[in-house]
Formats: structure tokens, sequence, C-alpha cells
DNA sequence: ATATTGCGTATTGTCAACAATATCCGGTAG
DNA sequence: CTACCGGATATTGTTGACAATACGCAATAT
């Protein structure tokens, strides 16, 4: 195990909620591999804390689906498929379609020009270094980020914000998934923001859908070989 | 306190999982009322259980969106408006559009017939007793759950049938939402067996969002007046 | 040689006590 | 009379020990 971190003081944030993070983290680095073992004494001696809120920890992870939990049995790293992967971006589509449309229609005007700022970043960034691959960086993600906010959804917001996009980044860690279309994700990009910018919230949706439906035939190519 | 049940054994189940169900159930029947306070002492010693179990039991009715948790402070029962439920159905009407689309896709001859044959059981359920509230009764959700199902799409299932459908419920029951719009609930959903039968993903996807629309459109009439 | 049974070990599930934090309530100052 | 402060009380967070269950391995029988 790389670090082995003194336990952390309660300070404002459960331990369990702590544990949790630093766990989900170390899934996505990929230095917890997929179906390994995460056995409750052995985390529990490594951060020096008590059984406890480790428990707590990977049942957390358990409901967030990046540990599969059996009964008197124990948590192992939850493994994902490409065909998962393929799932989530199904799903992922839709509600992203109808976050563009209701953000196109109830976005404020200082919620458009952030979105409009970091648009502009995310071009000058690209621009300075070439090879970044863009598509499903963290900027990428931010991006429909704000897009998600904007739609004045919480329920929306949650399932994208906390349920799909940590999971698309764990699949992606696990398959090493890294397309670089950098270049035409920020040209859809430009056509989605343009269209909430004029509040043309059926256009927003279309182009939102053509820009995830690009990501996700790619992989359905990836996954058909194996079929 | 209605029943004071007995610790039920460990058997096949933990304990957690059995007082979260439990406790899930007492919030939809409105023995536990919004915004009522969830002791885990109390819980405890009426279930005769250590704080343990209870801890996670209400842990995992946190993550579910069940109550509302605060870390040092504790769980309260969490309290949904009507604006929670329009939210709800926003996402449902786009996921089950999607549902619905992938049902008349991939639905096998088995699956189709079983859902044929659970819409005649609904027709004459409803025939006999006219009075029968159907739309979202457990009838009509078990109509959309097999759809869901129908799909073949594992994350779509699950938001769905374990995180939104759940939820609503809860919903419904916190504001005595029953609208007795059984007699077109019914015929909408012929039309979308009608769709999925005939595999024509384009007209069940259609026909799903008019019928949850509808439904959407009478929250959003109840809700204006209070804006 | 393979499958099966039984025991020893290791891991998870539960419990009761301790530590830390928040809530409540009375007292005091302005 | 109101607002603020401080201690008593109650609740949550954490811990280590105990009980129940699953796993691994050797011995036996077919």
């Amino acid at each position: 195990m790389d670090t082995t971190p003194v336990p952390t003081q309660t300070e404002s944030q459960e331990r369990s909620e702590v544990l949790a993070n630093i766990l989900c983290e170390e899934i996505n680095r990929g230095q917890l591999k997929p179906g390994e073992k995460l056995s409750e004494t052995a985390i529990a001696s490594r951060f020096q804390v008590s059984r406890g809120p480790v428990r707590e920890a990977l049942r957390r992870l358990s409901e967030r689906n990046f540990v599969d939990f059996i009964p008197n049995v124990g948590a192992r790293v939850a493994s994902t498929s490409l065909t998962d992967m393929l799932h989530l971006m199904e799903v992922r589509e839709s509600l992203e379609a109808l976050a563009a449309k209701l953000a196109a229609e109830k976005m404020t005007a200082a919620e458009k020009s952030r979105l409009e700022k970091l648009y502009a970043n995310h071009l000058s960034m690209f621009s300075r270094e070439r090879i970044n691959p863009y598509f499903q960086s963290p900027e990428d993600l931010d991006f429909h980020y704000t897009i998600a906010k904007g739609s004045g959804n919480p329920v929306l917001f949650k399932i994208l914000c906390e349920d799909l996009y940590p999971k698309l980044l764990v699949c992606r860690s696990q398959h090493q998934y890294i397309k670089g279309r950098g270049a035409k994700a920020l040209e859809e990009h430009k056509s989605i923001l343009a269209a909430i910018n004029e509040g043309d919230s059926e256009l927003a949706s279309i182009y939102m859908i053509r820009h995830l439906q690009s990501a996700r035939a790619s992989l359905e190519n990836l996954i058909e070989p194996f079929i």
C-alpha cells in the first residue's frame, strides 16, 4: 500500500465520509484494482481507525456502486465492463438532453456567462497544448456539470453529477478509455453553448444528444468485436 | 409506536437491511412523519437491537434520500415538497421515454406476453371495481417496472425502480396525492403496449412521454397557485 | 484421482461502554 | 424584557470485545 496516512481527526466531517472519499479516489487511480477484496480489518489497521467507520465507508461506496457488497462475505472493488459503460452513456444521453433543454430555458444571465467563461478557458487551454485529450477530462465534465446545475432540477443534478459522472470516471480509468477527440468535442460544446445562450431549448437538447451520441458510438464500435 | 417487533434473527439477511426496510415502510405509511427525528437509541430499544445496525440502516436510508442526515446531529425523515415531486416526474419522463424505446427494440416474446398479461389483469381489475384509483397504484407501477426491466439496461432499471419509484411513492403518501385518472391511464397503457408489441420504438417512446406528461401537468397545476 | 466431509482459521455481524459533540435551560448582564 | 453566556444533559461518533458465518485445507471414502 502506498501511503499509510494517519487517522483524520473528527473535524466537521465524519471519519467514514473521509474514508469513503479516500477509497473512492484510490479506486479511480487504479491503486485498488477491480475485484480486489476490501478487508475491513486491513483497511482499519491501515488508517489506524476502528472497523466501525470502515464499515460505514464501505456501505456508502456500495450504495454508490463503487464496491460490490455481499453479506457475511465482504466488499470487493466493483469491476465495470465496457457494456456497463455503454449503459451508463445511454442513460446519460437522455438525462443530459433534458438538462440542456432546461438549462436553455432557465439559466440566469450570471450562469450563462459563467458557462461561456468556462468554454473560453477550455478553448485557450486546448489551443496551447494540442495533445491534451479534452474529452471526458475533468474540464470536459465541468462543462456538463455546469449545465446540469443550470437545469434547476436537483434530482437531475444529483443523478448526473453524483451518480453517473463518478461512475463513468471509474469505468474510464478501469479501461484506459481515452479518446483523443478533443477538437471535435470543443466544437460540439460551442454549438450547445450558443443554443443555451439564445434560450433555444430544442436546439440545445439536439446538440447535446449528438455530442454524446458520437461518444457512445465509438464505444459501441469498441464493444462490437467482442460479441 | 404501533408495534414493537422482536429483533429479527440473523437469517441470510443483515439486520440493518431488515431495519431499513421496516423504517422505509413506516415512512411510506405515514407512521413516521416528515421532519420527525429518528433517534438511534429510540429505534434501537424499540427493536431491541444495538445502535450499530440502526446506524447502518439510517445511513442506507440517507443514501436513498428517505432521511436527511446531518453529522453530529442525526437523522430526520426527509420531507418532500410538491416541487420535489415535480422534479422527480421531470426526470422520470426522460428516462421512461428511453425505457419504452429500448423495450420496443429489445423485449423478448416472453417478456412481451408477460406485459400483455399484466395489462389484461389490470383491465379486468379496473372494470370490476371502478372506484379503484389505478394511477400510481402498485399495479400501475408494475406496468412501468416491467418496461424498465425490458429495456435491458440495468443502470436505467436501477435508477427508475430503486431510486425514482420508491421516492415518488413517499412523495405521494406525504401529500395524499391520489388522482382518479385510472381509466385514462389504462387507455394510455394500451397504446404503449401496442407500440412495444409491434417493435415501434419511436411510437412507444412518444406514447410514454404523453402518458407521463399528463400526470406531470396536473401536478404543475397543483403547484402553480402557491407561487 | 476426484469428490466430499469435517475442523481450524479468518472475516464479518453485533454488542455495550467510552469520547466528543450538540442541545437545552437557567442565570446574568445590559 | 431581551440577549448572551455556561454548565448539565442527551445524542451521536468511535472503540474494542464477543458471536456467528464463511473460507481453506487436510483426511477419508468412492
